[in-house]
RNA sequence: GCGCCUGUAGCUCAGUAGGAUAGAGCGUCGGACUUCGAAUCCGCAGGUCGCAGGUUCGAUUCCUGCCAGGCGCACCA
């Protein structure tokens, strides 16, 4: 294409920069809304026409007639066009097509890898370890998997990473809240000390706190005996903070591996927080040590003010520039976040993803300046990519389900997983797009509708499966196809099927360069479609000696889609079951 | 007050770096199982793309201003 424009433009001496103008841009191929259209389409013409002040169809015209001349477009098309207000709309040749499916066949690849991968590190759900996951870090579970996935199959390097934000008074709380509901299951509950512990606060009440409490006192050696004898008196000594805090926070961090086992998401790394707080060998700690680092390199973007250390991230439209260090001494939370992020450059990632709530969008400019600063600094350009995740809302029947996280009653992801499964947990999280605010309601997800797409698209799966099966319990052998074999594959369903099944990989890379995976849901949805009105119509399996051809084919073809649905699936992290 | 996200069919949402007659599912209504899985298929109806301007040959898409909903604006974590 790139190569008919030139030519074009060459033969027309159109302006040379207003062509490499155009190029440069990329020559823009769409998928027509409709087939009468063909198969890929761009509207290159309308926007150089607009720039050589020329009709847009004339300038098309000229293009058409340069890529007539191109051998290899003479091959992968049937058909091109002008059409409508100066598309060039492509039909794909059946030899394309049919080559396309032997491919598929063939135990090759499906999606061609970038050709410029990069190191990607991908962070997401990094919840607290002050309680089980909720729905709303399950969203951000399923989504920074997937996503993962979707990068990882185009080809960059990925790698996953939950940050514990392991450290500060949330932690210290959290042992005071478990101690204290040790304190109410012995009997000694007092306001008096409730108060002196936590203040005006009410510290984290879920019913998971008197679990751990419970737990601590009724399994002998969990917690040493000197420790649980202070706690059951009531002397909270540092140690009976230190250890009920630890204690609670890996009680409640394997919690939440668990969650995110049978959810289907792990991690390559768990990077704690407490350690760029930790003082090394040298007596500074991670935190300080990057920290002093930019204050020299980091172009000025660290300075003193009012007796604190702050961060220049007013450089990247931020409201006011922010603290690092109090007056006090000690960090602030975004220091720790400075220290991470340097510490993800310093391992190499050109690409860092941040998988956040919504909630935390006020953070975005001060961490793209501090992403900018690292970039300079590093020498090399270090992209940071912020996903937020909108609020996810439960219903039941239509109606809300309260969720106070206050008094710590939300539903949690396990529940949700233990009511309607990964499957359609994960698929009804991932069918909309990240950053508008998601209806989850309970009762649809579990039901078989098409209100819940997911079993539409296993249901395809197992359909197909089942098919094979019994074709070859019918005694088909099914040898290697080569694209002569998809010659007999001529009817319009057919056609919308390849025709649907060859945009998988285009599908998976545009979601990949725009961070985003409900592009993929839509897609299997309508690949899914696609191929049970095509069943449907069309009978697969035949005992006629005349129809093997045919029927051939139509295997092959049921092959190549079920393969499709079944790697689409596994990148949403969804079962492609083969009976359900 | 400032900032971010959202506003598209009765409902839930898509809509590809401005492009062809704005799409899908659910829901309503009406059809299709003696043959490979009816968890399926086929059809009908349903729209001032929040409102008003602007840029453009062309705007759901870009800009400005309003309106509505959600969220956020700490030397908290």
């Amino acid at each position: 294409m790139t190569r008919a424009v030139r030519m074009a433009g060459d033969r027309e001496s159109w302006p040379g920069d207003v062509l490499e103008r155009a190029l440069l841009r990329g020559v823009r191929l769409e998928w027509p809304k409709k087939e009468e259209f063909g198969d890929l389409s761009t509207p290159l013409a309308m926007s150089l026409a607009k720039e050589l002040g020329k009709p847009p169809r004339t300038v098309a015209g000229v293009v058409l007639a340069a890529l007539r001349e191109i051998p290899e477009a003479e091959n992968t098309f049937s058909k091109i066009e002008i059409a409508g207000p100066g598309y060039i709309n492509f039909s794909l040749s059946s030899a394309y097509l049919s080559d396309f499916l032997e491919r598929c066949l063939s135990g090759e690849a499906l999606v061609p890898k970038v050709k410029a991968p990069r190191r990607i590190n991908v962070e997401f759900v990094s919840a607290n370890p002050t309680g089980p996951l909720h729905v709303g870090h399950g969203r951000g579970a399923a989504f920074g998997d997937s996503l993962a996935r979707l990068l990882r199959e185009v080809g960059h390097e990925v790698s996953t990473e939950y940050y514990i934000n392991d450290a500060g008074n949330q932690m210290n709380m959290l042992g005071k809240s478990v101690y204290l509901a040790l304190r109410k299951i012995t009997g000694n509950e007092s306001p008096e000390e409730k108060l002196r512990l936590l203040g005006e606060s009410d510290g984290y009440r879920g019913a998971y706190i008197a679990d751990i409490a419970r737990e601590i006192l009724e399994t002998p050696g969990v917690m040493d005996a000197d420790v649980l004898a202070d706690a059951r008196d009531g002397r909270f000594t540092d140690r009976v903070q230190a250890t009920f805090t630890d204690f609670s926070q890996r009680r409640i961090m394997e919690g939440i591996r668990e969650d995110l086992a049978g959810f289907g998401v792990s991690f390559d790394r768990y990077f704690s927080e407490k350690t760029l707080h930790k003082k090394a060998d040298d007596g500074l700690s991670s935190i300080e040590r990057w920290l002093s680092l930019l204050e020299r390199e980091g172009g000025g973007s660290i300075y003193s003010s009012d007796g604190a250390l702050w961060f220049k991230t007013t450089a990247m439209a931020d409201d006011k520039d922010r603290v690092l260090k109090k007056s006090d001494g000690s960090y602030t939370y975004f220091a720790a976040d400075i220290a991470y992020h340097a510490d993800k450059v310093a391992r190499g990632y050109d690409t860092m993803v941040d998988v956040w709530g919504a909630d935390h969008h006020g953070y975005q400019a001060r961490m793209q300046a501090v992403a900018k600063t690292l970039s300079d600094r590093a020498g090399r350009p270090v992209d940071l990519k912020i996903c937020l995740i909108q609020l996810v809302s439960l219903l039941r029947d239509g109606t809300a389900v309260s969720m106070s996280t206050r008094a710590g009653e939300f539903v949690t992801l396990r529940e949700v997983v233990d009511e309607v499964g990964v499957d359609a947990t994960r698929f009804s999280y991932l069918t909309r797009s990240h950053e508008s605010a998601l209806e989850f309601d309970l009762s649809k997800a579990k039901e078989r509708s098409m209100d819940n797409p997911v079993y539409y698209v296993q249901y395809a799966h197992a359909r197909i499966r089942s098919l094979l099966a019994q074709a070859a319990g019918r005694g088909v052998s099914v040898g290697t196809f080569h694209a002569k074999d998809f010659a007999p594959l001529t009817e319009p369903a057919e056609r919308s099927l390849i025709r649907l099944m060859a945009q998988f990989s285009g599908v998976l890379h545009r979601a990949a360069e725009s961070f985003e995976v409900h592009p993929l849901t839509d897609y299997l949805t309508a690949l899914a479609g696609a191929y049970h009105h095509y069943y449907f119509h069309h009978r697969i399996l035949s005992s006629e000696e005349a129809d093997r051809p045919v029927m051939m084919a139509r295997i092959g073809l049921s092959t190549a889609a079920g393969r499709i649905l079944a790697a689409g699936l596994s990148l949403l992290g969804v079962r492609a079951p083969d009976s359900m």
